[in-house]
DNA sequence: CGGTCATTTGAGCGGAGTCAAATTGAGTGG
DNA sequence: CCACTCAATTTGACTCCGCTCAAATGACCG
């Protein structure tokens, strides 16, 4: 972690009347590529709405293997929590830059933040069932899909996360997604402009792989 | 879910008397084993408290393959959902009686919902670990465990899920399930008092199984 | 150009799945 | 109370998808 990201990420301001102002003053942060923004048990009282770059969410066995939870893109919002204390990891996988938005006690952010809560257990639930039945095949090309469609819809982008976050949030290993890429590039249906960068050739087709 | 993770997450419990006062005049539903309480794409508009019995919450893919997203037993509560559709069917899996909470448009009941819905997402996605980086025997060794601490830690419970529930819970197959508990049984770590009746012996032993 | 790290590719293995048969057990009617 | 039925569960034999281990290739940077 980089200590002058961390130093940035605590200048936050107590009150927010609102959750995202849209011409908000609310306090900059910035992180760089690999950097920590909270880990599990530290205090969480902040949500996190990302300007750009790129968060992952995971939590690691003791042994070592690791399960990323989500990732969350520009634009996007993480930070929530149950409980007091965080239960994640959360992480910059690219430079990454942050509103961040102290929760006071008892206002009317609520609202907003139930629906964020609501989404994510939603997200969530989804992915329970990708993990726990479908194929890496299958769990690849939802991945391809869903990246697409959370940066606009385009027919070519930039991955933030790394073939090792990829197989981490996936459930399977780096050698697996590494080869399902291999498979799709072969059939045609994707493109690899660069290691980060994906061309969706044949969206229908892609569409049509996941269960 | 990871049996040490479900210590942190009990901050916020899913038993919300406050939403659902005990001596409540709402409707009480009963549905028999196996009936559907919800559908997919049917309108979402009301909480359900358990009074007695056992709920699944699942998605099947289009080829039959079925994932149980998470199982809502006697005091909890379930229902809540993003959007103004449920995504999940929602079964009973024995005799179960509910009360039936409809929503209005903007009452009091958003601060408990929220609640509800914080830890709905964090058991969802601890769900993830579980189904992602585990293996048949730490799933099965905390799956029980869970379903004690949610009987109130009893030694014997009984469980209200068949096999293939806790198959489709834990993203194993039925085979597998029964394998992991033949295992268990003859290393002495549990009983199997009856088909759906365990006994914890080793309960220690049995945490130690979980990563 | 050499070093380091990420990714790809190859070979072989193993845990969980599949298919099939045996067994248990909960109902049901005689 | 027992015999019968049918579904749920268990057990066995074998297969296969994804993992492990290992080596090669590629990308980036000083």
């Amino acid at each position: 972690m980089t200590y002058a990201a961390r130093d940035a990420s605590t200048e936050v301001s107590p009150n927010m009347s609102s959750v995202f102002p849209s011409n908000s003053s609310t306090p900059l942060s910035t992180f760089s590529a690999g950097s920590e923004i909270y880990a599990p048990r530290q205090k969480a009282s902040c949500l996190y709405r990302i300007e750009f770059g790129a968060v992952r969410l995971h939590r690691m066995l003791s042994d070592g293997r690791r399960q990323v939870v989500d990732f969350y893109l520009a634009g996007e919002t993480f930070g929530f929590e149950v409980s007091r204390t965080h239960s994640f990891f959360a992480e910059a996988m690219v430079a990454t830059s942050t509103r961040t938005h102290c929760l006071a006690d008892n206002t009317g952010t609520q609202p907003e933040l139930l629906g964020l809560a609501l989404h994510g257990m939603l997200r969530a639930q989804e992915h329970i069932l990708v993990i726990g039945r479908q194929t890496a095949m299958e769990r690849v090309a939802g991945f391809l899909l869903d990246m697409s469609d959370r940066q606009g819809g385009l027919k070519h982008f930039d991955l933030p996360m790394s073939r090792l976050d990829i197989a981490d949030y996936l459930g399977l290993t780096i050698e697996t997604v590494s080869r399902v890429f291999a498979k799709l590039r072969a059939s045609g249906l994707i493109k690899l402009r660069s290691i980060r960068c994906v061309e969706i050739i044949e969206k229908t087709a892609l569409r049509g792989l996941c269960a």
